[in-house]
RNA sequence: GGCGAUGUAGCUCAAUCGGUUAGAGCACCAUAUUCAUAAUGUGGGUGUUACUGGUUCGAGUCCAGUCAUCGCCA
């Protein structure tokens, strides 16, 4: 019976490029996850989309001179082509400036209201007559009032590390207009009351305990036993969400608020551009269907309190019952250092993506970003760990393998797959351990242990070649003509599984082995920018088609005599030089370069 | 400052409920092999399990403390 699987991928502010801590936290684990799904046969909607809102959108466009708008539809269109070119598939990418986006999260503002989770209090905030606004935490810089450092930002103090409410700063002025002496004023804000949902969460934990990373639970757990305040859930600012609200025409929905529904509004825009506006239904008010949230531990409590918090409000919106889906699981990534040092946007310490993709196959970037997975602690991408992992794993023990048989068998063969008569002992135990993987494999996907998968698949390559080697047929070929036809097919049998295994963390070449071996037919479906109109604007997207997808994951059933096609090699060697020339990359001034697919 | 996590071989990581001599891959050395992109196989491990102390017949694992790193909160 297949399973309704709904993988919700966190939002990439869009205020610069996709990097390799996006990719390692969030985007690649997600990808590998919903592919192996769609594989097993499962229904699987997976969403994201860019943050279009937040300040540090606004803040970019202030510091380039440009609108919040040209600068999230600069990197949105950026994310699609890089997300396209290594292949994360999603059924929808879009973003929170659409009228879907608006309107539901404005819905769901609402309905928070009528059922009385929000209420209004009074702030005081620091404003600018000069900007005539209310200045957000970013945009100030002030003296620390616990360590008079003089710089200190509104939200947080650099040199002692402590946050700090703006309004205490000793001398407080904006970034924007330093000379300007800004004054405290008082406005009036939403919040919501996140205190009423305390026993409905625990109560959530407790079901989900079993299954759950351990850091995530008692992370969540003491999150809430710390006491939940409500939290402000509008702000003095232009660019957002309007809030629904006569008079309220000055504010907008907090980020933090809004961003997270897009797991929902997205699955809804999903639906319509599909033309089927109840299809969203069978993951989110579906008893078995399961959600995922994959997130960077930066976001947990968002995802395993608050977003819950939210869905419990609304129960029932847009249906005709209860029983809304909360997050099944929340496998949280911890972060990907860089060369031993913590990704730094403002120093380019960071690794981006459409650069990389450029000169590395996504493959190989998939290959060392999944084996590194910061699964359970930080970890560091090193390039001589890139080159090493690449060569040696990537191209030496799985490349080659492919390489070296197929190329065999389409020489020796006529180009075909042998025959045989009857399979030895020996045979038919390769093929019983490799075949062992595929439940192995699929156990450890779904438990979202991906690391570990990854590297069983590459250990079953390893023993595939150590058989290769025992049996080496192309000695037993010269004396055994019989013997050496059931080695080959037996390596190409395997061969054939592995390729299955490997395909959610390896979708292109994967692809290429299965149309070595003879098959026709996309494993995978497509992906695609699709530009969608609403009634005011259009937004591009995004979307994955599996329309034609062929792939299963299922054990190789390969039949002798299929013609096979001629080989190339499958992973490109890397040079040792590219390790000096990466490193000398970070740490410099970088310049935007077009994305080319 | 509070909460949570992490610290194991040169590197990247394992080690189920506390139980044999702490294991894999990479790198390195030796060797076999030539189907394969010099790619593969086999053999080769003298580790203060961050540190200090404790509980126990037995501790990488449990407890207390210290140090370093990361995240969240104040």
């Amino acid at each position: 019976m297949p399973k309704h699987i709904h993988v919700s991928v966190a939002w990439p502010y869009a205020n610069g490029d996709l990097h390799v801590g996006h990719l390692a936290g969030a985007y690649l684990p997600a990808d590998i996850f919903a592919r192996y799904h769609r594989l097993a046969g499962n229904h699987v909607l997976m969403v994201s989309g860019s943050d279009s809102h937040g300040t540090p959108i606004s803040v970019e466009a202030d510091k380039r001179g440009v609108t919040a708008r040209s600068i999230f539809e600069h990197y949105h269109e950026r994310f699609l082509l890089t997300q396209q070119k290594i292949g994360i598939s999603y059924d929808l990418f879009t973003h929170t400036d659409t009228e879907n986006h608006h309107r539901i999260a404005q819905d769901i503002f609402l309905t928070l209201l009528e059922r009385g989770y929000l209420y209004k209090e009074r702030q005081t905030l620091l404003y600018s007559q000069i900007e005539q606004r209310f200045l957000p935490d970013r945009y100030i810089e002030g003296e620390c009032y616990i360590c008079h450092y003089p710089k200190a930002r509104g939200d947080q103090c650099d040199n002692c590390g402590s946050l700090l409410d703006a309004v205490k700063l000793i001398n407080p002025r904006s970034r924007n207009h330093p000379e300007e002496t800004l004054i405290v004023r008082e406005t009036e804000h939403y919040f919501f009351e996140l205190g009423k949902f305390t026993d409905a969460l625990l109560a959530y934990f407790d079901k989900h305990e079993s299954h759950w990373r351990p850091q995530v639970m008692r992370f969540s757990r003491n999150f809430v036993a710390e006491g939940l305040r409500g939290r402000p859930i509008t702000r003095d600012i232009d660019w957002g969400i309007p809030v629904p609200l006569e008079g309220w025409d000055e504010k907008r929905l907090y980020v933090w608020f809004e961003a997270v529904m897009g797991y929902f509004t997205a699955s809804l825009e999903w639906a319509n551009n599909i033309g089927q506006p109840d299809a969203w239904k069978a993951w989110w008010y579906n008893p078995e269907a399961e959600v995922y949230n994959f997130i960077g531990k930066d976001n947990v409590p968002f995802h395993t309190v608050i977003w819950p918090a939210e869905l419990m409000g609304i129960d029932g919106i847009y249906h005709d019952r209860k029983g809304i889906s909360l997050p099944y699981d929340v496998p949280a990534n911890e972060f990907m250092n860089i060369e031993g040092d913590k990704f730094s946007k403002s120093r380019n310490w960071a690794i981006w993506l459409p650069d990389i993709l450029t000169r590395y196959q996504p493959d190989a970037i998939r290959y060392y970003t999944a084996a590194m997975f910061p699964e359970t602690h930080d970890a560091d991408f090193d390039w001589e760990g890139f080159l090493n992992r690449v060569n040696s794993e990537l191209l030496g023990t799985w490349g080659n393998l492919v390489n070296r048989m197929l190329s065999f068998a389409y020489k020796r063969y006529e180009g075909k797959v042998p025959d045989y008569d009857a399979l030895t002992s020996a045979d038919e135990a390769l093929l019983t351990k490799i075949e062992g993987g595929l439940a192995t494999i699929g156990g450890l996907i779904e438990a979202v242990r991906l690391r570990d998968a990854l590297g069983t698949a590459m250990g079953l390559a390893r023993e595939v070649n150590a058989y290769l080697n025992n049996r080496a047929p192309w000695s037993v070929i010269k004396t055994d003509p019989a013997d050496a036809a059931r080695i080959v097919y037996t390596t190409l049998r395997a061969i054939d599984n592995l390729k299955t295994m490997l395909a959610p963390f390896l979708p292109f070449t994967s692809q290429r082995v299965h149309e070595y071996l003879g098959y026709d037919g996309q494993m995978f479906g497509e992906l695609r920018i699709e530009e969608y109109a609403e009634s005011s604007r259009t937004h591009k997207a995004l979307v994955y088609d599996g329309t034609n997808a062929v792939g299963k994951w299922a054990l190789s059933a390969l039949q002798p005599g299929q013609a096979l096609r001629e080989p190339k090699a499958l992973i490109v060697k890397l040079e040792p030089e590219i390790v000096e020339r990466e490193r000398s990359f970070l740490g410099q001034p970088r310049v935007e370069g077009e994305i080319v697919l």
